[in-house]
DNA sequence: GTTAGCACTCAATATAATAGAGTGCTAACA
DNA sequence: TGTTAGCACTCTATTATATTGAGTGCTAAC
């Protein structure tokens, strides 16, 4: 599709582009590139670039700047895969060494990471809570007439939240009503708890009437966990880093959206199905407010399956390479962090 | 200390500079102020505010802009202190009603009310976990040799954790050391927990030897909880739209004051042992970062302890009349949904 | 003590002039 | 046919220069 010194140029525009946040013009790329040919050449071929729709020109006496089709060209066929330095790879396993005692603090630390070692800005999500099943419920005794109910799925997530009871019911009554519902709920998927356990517990529970109720209680409200995922940002300001957003305006733009997690959400949990690190390059992220932003994605989970995926967010001209080499080596080690979390040393 | 005309003048220039942003001269108070002077007067009285240090002059040809003094003075002696709407005050307890289910929601949902309702930048603070007082353990056998502790304190705060037990360890033998915690730990600051209660639990477990070096572990690690309080920010770029945000230097060193969470805790803490709504005005805040900045904080809290506090981050351009209404208001209300959610309904 | 009047200051805005980077095109060259 | 030197042209960014206007401080009169 394109020759070898088309290519060649492509590349040139790309990575000077993004090194200095300067349009590249016919001069500097014969200088700093040798190509072994003039700039008169390269202007030629420039010319085929732009009416290609690789590149384009911000002003008539101006140099070329990537176009969102010419990022993507360099992030398939061009870009170099890179690697992290010892020191970062140990930066990371150190951080997650320490941190391993609850998925949210995992969550956020990664968030910092990532925006640490890029200098962009870090999106990390938690998967759907309603999608995870059902691990483990425990509802303890604090008090007379209270209550916490304890809820783990197998994707970590723990929500926990204080009830009142009947005054009548004691610690040993809300043991029988865990266990029961432990054992009917076992592997089930969390959001349709309700729906499919209200007819097994009542004829489990039947015989002690005044536990019954609290339980009906308990599955019609108390299990009504809130469903939304979660998201942790990190580094948020370092965007302002980025000349692209000199201007007040755009920042704003961008940050009003940090706020918004559903939208992100959406973002990142369509990359989700997809092997592998995912690169989003400017429209292709389809949302007016980041039009002149990409995102490198990725999931992590467990045995494969997906519960959370993490994200880069900077402008479109953006260090590609750099942003892919680190989503791809955190979320793998996150995977194995979260492995270990939930499943415990020895497995 | 000031007579009367001098304080019409000041709070006419501090009232008009929160409304606009622009230096006010003494034409514009003559005509927007009506105090039956001439520009020339004002423009005496001016020139006495400004060498007594509350008005400042951007250069020689501006109108007046309030010094932080100005501001303090304003606060203590001018201000008119505002009821919130009908409207506004009906969206907080209603999003109180909708979230009474967590701490965390809960203070959540707060930092997003206030910067919803001033446009300012909410921060919301919850108290150093080591200075709440124990009130609940829970050790929850979740599978083979594994197990969560969950831990509450009576200020709310809940923390679980997932650790790994010997595989010869049963549910019976958890319940056993929970029970043993709770007996011994009930009331005890929890920061101290680990200095003072290894003995005792020594004496009490002796006889369940395998069951004792389990609950040692634990109380050397498990308990090991993060001290660190919790912040929580809402509307972060609400400070965006504040005209003197318009320069991105500016913005940055804001916004990374707000990602270094302890700064922020020690300012709101300060204010910890004060009754009511404090205001810290510009350099008052001693942090170079936001010396533009103004804080109006409150602490919030059950029986008059506070657990923490919140705080409204503006301009010190800020509306004080306004920020002060909303802070008193939503402190009280928090405290009592604080309360309601820690004690259930009865109580 | 108050006020009108006026010269003065200084930022902000508008206007013009200049420099410089980069292009596209043409014509000559290998 | 592909490559290159040369040059006129374009357009932004920068600098220099006027112009405007809000607001002051001071003085002298009321």
């Amino acid at each position: 599709m394109l020759d070898a010194r088309k290519k060649n140029v492509l590349l040139a525009i790309v990575q000077d582009y993004i090194a200095t946040a300067e349009p590249v013009g016919s001069r500097t790329i014969a200088r700093k590139y040798k190509l072994g040919v003039s700039p008169a050449t390269i202007r030629n071929e420039m010319a085929d670039l732009e009416e290609m729709g690789f590149i384009e020109q911000p002003h008539t006496s101006a140099g070329r700047v990537p176009s969102d089709r010419g990022y993507r060209y360099y992030v398939d066929h061009l870009m170099k895969h890179e690697e992290l330095t010892m020191d970062e790879e140990k930066l990371v396993l150190n951080s997650y060494l320490s941190k391993v005692q609850d998925v949210g603090e995992v969550l956020r630390c990664t968030g910092n990471l990532l925006s640490q070692i890029t200098n962009y800005t870090a999106v990390v999500l938690t998967t759907h809570y309603g999608k995870g099943r059902f691990k483990h419920i425990q509802i303890i005794h604090m008090g007379p007439g209270q209550a916490m109910v304890v809820l783990v799925s197998d994707s970590g997530a723990v929500q926990h939240r204080i009830i009142d009871v009947p005054d009548s019911i004691g610690p040993e009554d809300l043991d029988t009503i865990s266990r029961v519902l432990n054992h009917k709920l076992q592997g089930k998927s969390i959001k349709n708890i309700r729906l499919t356990l209200i007819k097994e517990i009542y004829l489990e529970l039947a015989r002690q009437k005044h536990v019954l109720n609290m339980a009906m209680d308990l599955i019609r409200d108390g299990l009504d966990v809130k469903t939304g995922e979660k998201v942790y940002l990190g580094g948020i300001f370092n965007i302002l880093n980025q000349p692209e957003f000199h201007n007040v305006e755009k920042v704003k733009t961008l940050l009003s959206l940090l706020e918004q997690e559903k939208e992100l959400s959406n973002i990142i949990e369509g990359v989700f199905d997809a092997r592998g690190v995912t690169v989003r390059i400017g429209e292709e992220l389809e949302n007016e407010s980041i039009k002149d932003c990409s995102m490198v994605m990725a999931s992590y989970g467990m045995d494969g399956k997906p519960v959370g995926g993490i994200g880069l967010l900077g402008p479109t001209r953006m260090d590609y390479a750099r942003a892919y080499a680190v989503v791809d080596y955190i979320t793998s080690n996150l995977s194995l962090v979260m492995e270990r979390l939930l499943r415990g040393r020895g497995k």
